[in-house]
DNA sequence: CTGGGTACCATGCGTCGCATGGTAGCAGGA
DNA sequence: TCCTGCTACCATGCGACGCATGGTACCCAG
């Protein structure tokens, strides 16, 4: 009856981990790959590659990031992704909803004593 | 091409909203159209009646609130939701799953400088 | 030459917020 | 009386997105 964290944390990733992957964008290009090894890491964003490539190719069709082929000494071919200007600006406009809703949450669940 | 900042809260909502709605009965019980009135009010946390009232069926369905008809002095009567055990369990759990989703969220979007 | 690691992608499902519209009780004015 | 409007609840269908699953292809080690 009482839901999982894991259940939980699928939900609430809705809308935010498409950010979070421009926001680690900002430090440099990077390819699906290796996000997906970092993000995965923490445990807490992103659950596997699946959700990934999905989103990477919303995110390209977008106009929000920009992609360039480039070989790799050991493996496949990597497909690069970068922020494009429009990128940049949806994120910002991502981090004034964020912060308002995030205030909102903390005010809801600290409650008004 | 780049998100409306009410589309990106419409993501955000996603598994948030219905904790919030626990969150509220802490107070006490309440009814449906009150609480759709506090929440829709701030214009951050939800967007209109559409969405509570399946909500509330699932919070009823899972067990995490009870039910009471109460008549009212004017108008129909009313559905007072209350909180049960089961139900502030759910919103500690939540409450952990949010507090380190929330920090991972906002560690991304400062970026490690 | 075969196993395993790297790297990418497509497909289908389930969930949930939302838009829309509908039902019903009561009050007050023309 | 009738009718407009507010209160209060509910059902239905859609679209978006995270995820599970599985598949392809390249390269190196043994």
């Amino acid at each position: 009856m009482v839901p999982s964290e894991d259940s939980i944390l699928t939900n609430l990733r809705r809308g935010a981990l498409e950010y979070c992957v421009l926001a680690s964008l900002r430090e440099g290009e990077a390819y699906g790959f290796d996000i997906a090894r970092r993000l995965v890491a923490d445990g807490v964003l992103m659950g596997g590659e699946g959700t990934l490539y999905p989103l990477l190719a919303r995110l390209r069709k977008a106009g929000l990031v920009s992609t360039s082929w480039q070989e790799s000494d050991a493996g496949p071919p990597r497909r690069y992704y970068a922020i494009t200007d429009d990128g940049a600006r949806a994120l910002d406009t991502f981090r004034r909803a964020w912060t308002s809703f995030r205030d909102a949450v903390d005010l809801t669940l600290e409650g008004p004593r």
